[in-house]
DNA sequence: ATCTATTTTTAGACTTATCTAAATTTTAGT
DNA sequence: ACTAAAATTTAGATAAGTCTAAAAATAGAT
């Protein structure tokens, strides 16, 4: 049973926002993911219902099936393997990726995915540091851990960020803390979270805002 | 303006067709190519022509407006692109490559075009042989002629296929005729333009129906 | 426990692309 | 030129995905 365009977006955007909680997803959640309105959400959740793509009552927020998230994790694996292309292949730059990405994931051909896996030498994560499942659906295990999670004292690497709104990156550009940036962690601080490392020689202070979202090595 | 996947098709196809004849494209050949029906035909006719992408008049046919053929055409390079990275990178075999590139060509974004036309080393041939018009829509000039239009005695090489049938593909395989495949015309007969061929030592006669579906080098 | 504000759902309508069936126009044969 | 056949268009209907406005259910504050 093929999916269309739509609904794949849909399985998308409520597996990415079932991760923040463990709670079923709500119709404006994903009514403000979608950029469309909570009608249409709850309309087109029926129909997901309906395919058994997802479960849903009324008024209680929706979750995939394991059906439903096989899709999900399928469309996430497109996008990222057409992103490890598009930035180390066609040489764009790092934020023009994403629209095209967003187009590219629901070309429908489990062979083209297969060979430009095997073209891309199976890349376990993509340019951005996000985990890329393999065609089982089966996330990489992570040899990372949020910066805010990491013990005192380690010397360690950026290798990815949770976060990719063009304010953040551009906050960590000027901070030097790029994908691939070395650093050490001198301390965490428990009353408020924030961290202090050591980069390059000089000291920074990072807000628990910051920290949360930096995947470091471990 | 940005077009539908659909309406995309209904202009790639009226291009192709427009080929064949000097006549406006008919309602029924379109509908044939598209799968669908003359009435449905008909409808989007007249949604193109309010979009002055075509010009249309009841019962004449349909001829592409310069705007519309400027789309065919880009779909048509993207198409090819697409193609050569299929076959040349991905590996893919000669006929697996159609359904996936005729998703890929609809892919909206320009430079991603541009830039996989640079990774490529823009390429002025697909590996069917059919030229890849520029970012400007010029095709490249031919060095390639139908090999029923071809000078006696030449020595040759096969450039291309006009024609994709997998009944002709078969018979071409069959007379070792494929892609890149060089030999000598003996003779072109005026009665029924025919064509006698030397290949690798065989001498071979071409009916005018496989002669004229055959590019050839000059 | 109740009232109010928020969230969610329903009802009815619109657009795109399609279909079937019927009506119209063109083409071809004589 | 006339008429039958073929091609094309029109009319009315359907399904997908969306919308607005109104109704229903839930959650939060006191």
């Amino acid at each position: 049973m093929a999916q269309s365009f739509t609904e794949e977006n849909y399985l998308k955007h409520i597996y990415k926002l079932s991760k923040n909680s463990d709670k079923g997803v709500s119709t404006n959640s994903l009514a403000e993911r979608l950029d469309t309105k909570a009608s249409s959400v709850t309309d087109m959740i029926k129909k997901l219902a309906a395919k058994k793509l997802v479960d849903y009552k009324k008024y209680q927020g929706v979750t995939l099936s394991a059906k439903g998230k096989k899709i999900a994790v399928d469309i996430i694996r497109k996008h990222r393997l057409w992103e490890v292309f598009l930035l180390e292949h066609l040489g764009f730059g790092g934020n023009e990726v994403h629209e095209v990405a967003e187009e590219l994931e629901h070309i429908n051909s489990p062979e083209l995915v297969e060979r430009l896996d095997k073209f891309l030498g199976y890349p376990k994560y993509d340019p951005h540091g996000g985990p890329i499942p393999d065609n089982k659906g089966v996330f990489p295990a992570p040899a990372r851990v949020r910066l805010d999670e990491l013990k005192n004292g380690k010397r360690t690497k950026v290798m990815g960020i949770a976060e990719h709104s063009d304010a953040f990156l551009a906050h960590l550009k000027k901070l030097g803390l790029e994908l691939g940036a070395e650093f050490t962690l001198n301390e965490r601080f428990d009353f408020d979270h924030s961290v202090e490392i050591e980069l390059d020689g000089k000291t920074l202070q990072l807000s628990h805002d910051v920290a949360k979202n930096i995947f470091v090595a471990y």
